[in-house]
DNA sequence: CAGCATCCTGCGTGATACTG
DNA sequence: CAGTATCACGCAGGATGCTG
């Protein structure tokens, strides 16, 4: 497409976003998997960091954002075929650059919304 | 912040913008308010532009998610306490400064999920 | 280890009706 | 016009148990 067409018209974009990050997990995961691929377990537990008595997180649950990151191609599961079972998760390129705009997410929110995390740069 | 928490770098801020902002109208709702103060009908019908065959929208969703809103302190509720009654949605300070991270949304949005911002009309 | 199958629950969302 | 009240429903999300 030639020329960028820089017209806010309507919030379809935004509606689509909402629809794909929709979910507790996904941008977790998707920000987790920006260092570099993980397994399942180390996803689940990394999940865990920063939630307190909510109790573990139901296989199901995971899963199910899983292959929806998927199926919408933010990332993607390279099976190992062995046993016992090996599966990671790596962000595709589409994934990659969906990585700046949670890390913008993540600004506003430890600017606005308690502050407790440190920055990531500094300028 | 005088204590020093220091946690480090968790989802936190995620999460709680993923709270924020939980409710299929929110972001539109703050994007759509980043022109200036809109009316509650306004918002309504602005919010139905790229839905096509949804329906309407519930005034008591609309309205939740209006005084979810509010209570974050992204909008600012400004009744004119008139008759017919007019009530007017601003953002705040708070508010405004969420602009920038829907922008990066929709900019991505945009370039991944269909980049199809202008009008679904006039192909 | 990495899931899937099943059941259950809360709440987000929508539709309809009513009010000041 | 700008909501509130009520009812109903689907689905996200959690718990538990099982499997290859």
């Amino acid at each position: 497409m030639p020329n960028a067409r820089t017209k806010p018209a309507c919030g379809c974009p935004v509606a689509a976003f909402q629809k794909i990050i929709s979910g507790k997990y996904k941008l977790r995961i998707v920000w987790d998997l920006k260092d570099g691929p993980l397994r399942y377990s180390e996803i689940r537990s990394g999940l865990l960091r920063g939630i307190e008595g909510t109790g573990e997180i139901a296989p199901r649950v995971l899963s199910r954002e899983l292959k929806a990151l998927a199926e919408n191609g933010l990332i993607d599961r390279k099976d190992f075929g062995v046993v016992p079972p090996k599966v990671e998760y790596r962000l595709t390129a589409k994934g990659r650059s969906f990585v700046p705009v949670i890390a913008a997410i993540r600004d506003w929110g430890s600017a606005h919304l308690g502050g407790h995390v440190r920055q990531a740069q500094a300028a």
